[in-house]
DNA sequence: CCGTATCCGTTATGATACTG
DNA sequence: CAGTATCATAACGGATACGG
């Protein structure tokens, strides 16, 4: 049977990257350095999210305490999310590895055209 | 119709965390900083770990450039993977996010208590 | 020893439509 | 506006067996 998946590393990196990397949660993050955003708004300025995406990370990333959410007193009613403290301290270090992968995005387009040629020539 | 995922963002943060995203490639790298490492014996190491998915893994690292593999001339043969000088560099950027994910452990188990708890009075 | 091939269950997530 | 409910599907990954 798949997927017992119960082997508790406890490895603290991995509660990390199970959630950054998901295709959703870093782009939410970065759009929400900038400034905050409402719902819908984010939800139009991240290309090809849906509504149901948008709201499972957001909430996910509400659980964790890197995104507060807050009720605007306005008719109608409007919700705004922004990073917390925690949350843009997070940004600083995916930022690492944004750098990083700028750095070296020609070099391993390289490296997989090489590798992929490499095993046409069956 | 679902997952059509062809939303290019052409977005080089997306083709790593891509690929440091899933469950194994970290740990592979890893271990790897310390010594290189025979295919058996890292599956030994990394519990877990099916020998596809470390197949998989490897592969998919050796194809970005980042773990070289050689073949020992010797009987039976082995094969050794170790980490080129850009996943060297790589461990370095993932680093970061680890000590990010060690400060900010307790406080997002914390956050995910309070979360959990908050909803939990229906 | 070093993998690869196949099968198949689980999960993630996209589309769509609907509610407060 | 801010989501949630439902459904279907594609991708991921585990087990297992086998080949070089």
């Amino acid at each position: 049977m798949p997927a017992p998946r119960d082997i508790d590393y406890d490895c603290p990196i991995r509660d990390v990257l199970d959630r950054i990397g998901d295709a959703w949660t870093v782009l939410v993050i970065l759009k929400l350095k900038r400034q905050p955003w409402r719902f819908n708004a984010l939800c139009r300025e991240i290309e090809g999210i849906s509504p149901r995406m948008l709201a499972v990370t957001l909430r996910r990333l509400e659980r964790d305490g890197l995104v507060s959410r807050t009720i605007l007193d306005t008719s109608p009613p409007q919700v705004e999310y922004a990073l917390t403290q925690r949350g843009v301290s997070l940004h600083g270090a995916v930022d690492v590895l944004g750098c990083w992968a700028e750095d070296n995005q020609a070099g391993i387009r390289k490296s997989r055209a090489d590798f992929d040629q490499a095993r046409e020539r069956t």
